[in-house]
DNA sequence: CATTATAGCTTACTTTTGTAAGTCGTCAAG
DNA sequence: CTTGACGACTTACAAAAGTAAGCTATAATG
């Protein structure tokens, strides 16, 4: 199928900042990216070209800027990155990983409500009343 | 506080053979990835040397061969690399990931009243029976 | 004891990553 | 028009990752 090259964490961490804001520029990205990790503006703008070059993003000029935009679906990458992520360190089994998730990390008594609650929802579109 | 170098991902896949045997020669190991990648022996000696370069694990000379076996915990190391991913993809929010998993990744009923049942034993030893 | 097969150690080589500097064109302010 | 700021495009460059070949010591075999 496609297998775009992966883009590294790094770059990755920029795309994030272009799909939260829809699209952008170079510095409007930058600017987003400042506060948390220290980059240079050049270096912002190196990872947009390469996520660019390798598919993740689009370009359209506008004025003398260039705007880059989500070209995959975000939802599209995160799956991708996840599925790698999962096959590596839990051969693809999806459970383990969510038991890890519960117990490793702390969760808190609200979040496993709304757990409970998202699994009922899902169950609810998902199993479409079987009827007896 | 450690702060390893971190593993990279051929070289995790490697770790958890190592983790999955307890301990084991290049041999063993190598034996056991055949299976599913394509790699040359040098090259799972390579990524096993590594990895005690790295400090994740430990050898001891036996015989004339040397075996190699974890130096950290295994859930140390998964939770470390777990967070890490987490860190970038979700900014360290488990429920996003969680609630990727369980949307995007097919997950059977039986799963599901799985993870119901974890959730209800984790809250049970984790919230010791308010009384009011 | 000479011959092999194996294990270990050293070295290698190509891509990718992370991080940026240099150069050039253009729009806006003097 | 000259100067500067800013963006794009090119180029750089060291470190990590992926993948392995070479050489050497040694144990097992005929």
């Amino acid at each position: 199928m496609k297998k775009r090259q992966a883009a590294s964490k790094a770059e990755l961490q920029i795309a994030r900042i272009v799909w939260d804001l829809g699209s952008a520029t170079v510095r409007q990205v930058f600017e987003r990216v400042d506060a948390s990790r220290d980059l240079d503006f050049k270096t912002v703008q190196t990872y947009l070209r390469r996520l660019e070059a390798k598919g993740y993003l689009r370009t359209r000029q506008e004025g003398r800027s260039k705007v880059y935009s989500p070209k995959v679906r975000p939802g599209q990458v995160i799956r991708e990155t996840v599925d790698d992520f999962l096959q590596r360190l839990f051969d693809g089994a999806t459970l383990p990983l969510v038991q890890h998730l519960i117990h490793e990390r702390d969760i808190s008594p609200e979040e496993i409500q709304e757990l409970r609650e998202m699994l009922d929802r899902w169950e609810a579109e998902h199993q479409p009343e079987e009827q007896d």
